[in-house]
DNA sequence: TTGAAAGCGATACCAC
DNA sequence: GTGGTATCGCTTTCAA
């Protein structure tokens, strides 16, 4: 079903067809009815492929984001979209699954797609793509990594601060036997959170124990990466977690060994997604504003959708410490 | 960047630098070479749009659902998306707020799209969309409407049996004060699971208590819905929620009034999401298999890709009891 | 083994 | 107001 098909029905060129589909242009009040007439007859459905490579532009967004199962990344991820679909924007995500090889063919999707503008939210970033994303003409908006700039903007959460808030919150509760929990990206952003972790605490305190496990980001990896920690001997006061998805699993795992959070082990999360106010008990952690991040995305890759773009700027968040129950005074050795 | 600017550059025709991209037809490997080099030297991408609409074809398949929030949702996608990626499809992903509109407007960009097959796995389901679906040439997969054959697929889970299951059980259990929870999508799927919760209350004991409250499909929504049951005096001995992630909401407001689960009150869920092995009680719930659900929807869109397709056929899926914690013996009034 | 050229289905500019 | 037509970037015969 074409164009040309309902030009040929309504006796109009195919002109005046394109016309009253877009809004554009005069077309006498009759003629737009026979025209419609056709298109609902024929039920007709315009090809984007076509709309888009005849009109040069996309009016497309992407998105690629590590793990659309970790509810931090479906918050970025609808944020997003709320604010594509306000403006008459579409959104197509991808899942790299923490994999940089899914990572670099998501980018080739995208830029085959020619989107209008691309939103890189990955841990797993790689050199090479920051580079080729950099020197493409898309927009750009990269987290955590690359240089802002022309049509780059990076999006950088202050990870360490927000980890020495909570660091500095756990020394004062005389907390000074650490676990650390994390996942297996090892790469750039997930690691900072980990040596961020390692430095504050020794800043705060030389002498202090602090013992690192990983799995998989999910709530059974969180559970998997509490039996790891928990394997050796007496278990930590503080278990410090990646983020708030491993956190639960991990706390699934204390209360099966009927340690009592936060009496025997205090726990906490780090981005403050729904589950960690309706998780028992509910997680101390650290806030990154995620619709935030996705106004943000969203003024930087469509920058006349605002006066105040920030295209080739650089925004950075910083993070809240969040306390709630699940986190109290170090149990007496 | 585009097809004619690598000919000219690999001093070939655009045929033959078509054919090196697609691996197709008989290429010397010298001029192969020279291809090769031009691409990356101009960093070259191929239009997508422009290939699909040369191509006629689009190894694209779209899923529409109601609520990606709801892991329900989001399972069933990531089920879809690995066995396209296995097979070399790409996938778009809409997402309807549970709004018809939403769902409206999504069929229309998904046709658009021309994407080789469209799954809807909404609970908003209209019927134009499906006849104007049916009548369509796309392979399409309904999720508990329409009626198989031809294009059309059908997903059919059994949820009056699965209702039944879970009330058979509870009754057992010495239940006669029932609440149930829903959400706001009054619409087909989710009205039968609470009619079906009547009916097989009062099937089992004609003089059973049933109240209702309804609210978001999301864990605050779970919280407002147990607010609106236990405002009106005693509360239930019983709670069935819609799902599970509303029962981890319901859970929470539990906690808060002090009643104990499932001493006080017991509580299910439906679907079995991860979160109901983690949340505590573990969930007591109904199993949904997603990924069953996952792969039905791709042998069925993309028929050539095993010996067994489903297309045009039905599947029923039997939910199954999944006893966990959160249910217990009634306690005395 | 390679090239020339006819579409695919829209948009948009230029006439009338 | 409306129509003709070049064009977007690729695939795909058909010839050479």
């Amino acid at each position: 079903m074409s164009l040309e098909q309902v030009a040929k029905r309504a006796r109009v060129s195919t002109a005046t067809v394109s016309r009253v589909l877009n809004g554009l242009g005069v077309v006498k009040n009759s003629t737009r009815a026979r025209v419609m007439k056709a298109i609902t007859e024929l039920n007709y459905h315009p090809n984007l492929h076509a709309r888009s490579l005849a009109g040069g532009r996309s009016r497309t967004i992407g998105v690629i984001v590590s793990n659309l199962d970790n509810p931090f990344f479906l918050d970025i991820y609808r944020a997003v979209e709320t604010d594509c679909h306000a403006s008459g924007y579409e959104l197509v995500v991808a899942n790299t699954l923490y994999r940089s090889e899914q990572l670099a063919s998501s980018v080739r999707l995208m830029i085959g797609r020619r989107v209008a503008g691309l939103a890189v939210i990955v841990s797993e970033m790689n050199d090479d793509i920051v580079r080729e994303l950099s020197e493409s003409a898309i927009p750009i908006v990269f987290y955590d990594v690359g240089t802002p700039g022309g049509n780059i903007t990076k999006i950088r959460v202050n990870y360490r601060r927000g980890i020495e808030k909570l660091v500095d919150y756990l020394i004062a509760l005389g907390h000074r036997d650490f676990g650390f929990i994390g996942h297996h990206s090892v790469l750039a952003p997930i690691d900072e959170r980990r040596r961020a972790a390692f430095d504050a605490i020794h800043a705060a305190c030389p002498e202090a124990k602090v013992r690192f496990a990983a799995d998989a980001d999910s709530l059974e990896g969180g559970s998997q990466a509490a039996i790891e920690l928990l394997s050796s001997g007496a278990p930590p006061t503080a278990i410090i977690c990646v983020n708030d998805l491993m956190a639960v699993g991990a706390m699934k795992e204390l209360r099966e060994r009927e340690l009592r959070i936060p009496q025997d082990v205090s726990i906490t999360g780090f981005d403050n997604i729904k589950l960690a106010e309706f998780c028992c008990p509910a997680l101390t952690t650290v806030n990154i504003p995620r619709d935030t991040i996705g106004h943000h995305v969203f003024t930087s890759l469509v920058p006349e959708s605002t006066p105040t773009s920030t295209q080739g700027k650089e925004l950075i968040v910083t993070p809240e410490l969040m306390v709630r129950d699940s986190t109290g005074p170090a149990r007496r050795a």
